[in-house]
DNA sequence: CCAGGAATGCGAACTGGTTGCAACAGATAC
DNA sequence: GTATCTGTTGCAACCAGTTCGCATTCCTGG
């Protein structure tokens, strides 16, 4: 965290509540929050932070890489620490979300270079399914 | 195309020219188009079909199989026949598509199966990374 | 060819996100 | 401490992509 504020200074950027708060916000736990979930968190504390300083200061921190946000579904992305590195596995049917570890996705990988000399990053868009609770119900 | 014209009668759906045009650009060839683009492609024959239109017949042909959407970045979604079946992988860089077959995925597939119950349908979202050409300018 | 309901055109609403701008507030220098 | 310079913020307006409500149109089975 004290890194992160220091990686903002060395930049140029300042410290603001807004930041420290979200930064607060992110680290707290692991979960995937949206934009507006961590807006109502951070307004907990500073009732006047916006929504659209939530966005810029989460833009700014996605380009620094301390943040990146994923795309679990058609609703809104959500955001969580760059350090915690996996895909998503997102049921179509219940919404359930799994994490899956980086070398889940090695063996595509291998398979996308050495077909289409692609470097994949699997991080950014889910990959949808049906989940072990819901995949007999839909049959196929 | 006759096909699907019978599948809609029998849902009891309409047989509409909007609806015989849309199928009629979808059938063209393989292209994934927005729903702008096929919009803009079916007003050449019936200026007056509205965008909102389009949305509606493409929602219910994808209700019926008949198509499929797919996100192959930020901007609106892209659909196509459901019978060419793939997934998509993405330059980040160039915003190049590729279509990987359904095979492509099989590894993804079984490690999904095996690691958590899960049954993947890798085709809705594309996987993003980096083309060959634009893999060595971003180094890694 | 007629009734009844599905589909359409239209504009307005909605969601998720971005932007322009005047006011504000960290950081640095004094 | 305070002046100052520049990055940041609150706000409202905007934007893209998509959906919705409703009066009108027009397929289709009888």
């Amino acid at each position: 965290m004290e890194q992160v504020l220091d990686l903002l200074r060395s930049h140029g950027s300042r410290v603001t509540t807004s930041r420290r708060l979200l930064l607060q916000c992110l680290f707290q736990d692991g979960v995937h929050r949206t934009a507006e979930e961590l807006a109502a968190e951070v307004q907990t504390s500073a009732p006047d932070v916006h929504l659209s300083t939530i966005y810029r200061n989460l833009d700014e921190l996605e380009r620094l890489g301390v943040v990146v946000h994923a795309h679990l579904g058609h609703g809104p992305a959500t955001y969580h620490l760059a350090t915690e590195t996996h895909g998503h596995l997102v049921c179509e049917s219940c919404g359930a979300m799994l994490e899956a570890p980086q070398d889940f996705f090695d063996a595509l990988a291998r398979a996308a270079a050495r077909d289409y000399g692609f470097t994949i990053d699997p991080r950014h868009f889910a990959v949808l399914g049906h989940c072990a609770a819901c995949a007999p119900a839909t049959a196929k």
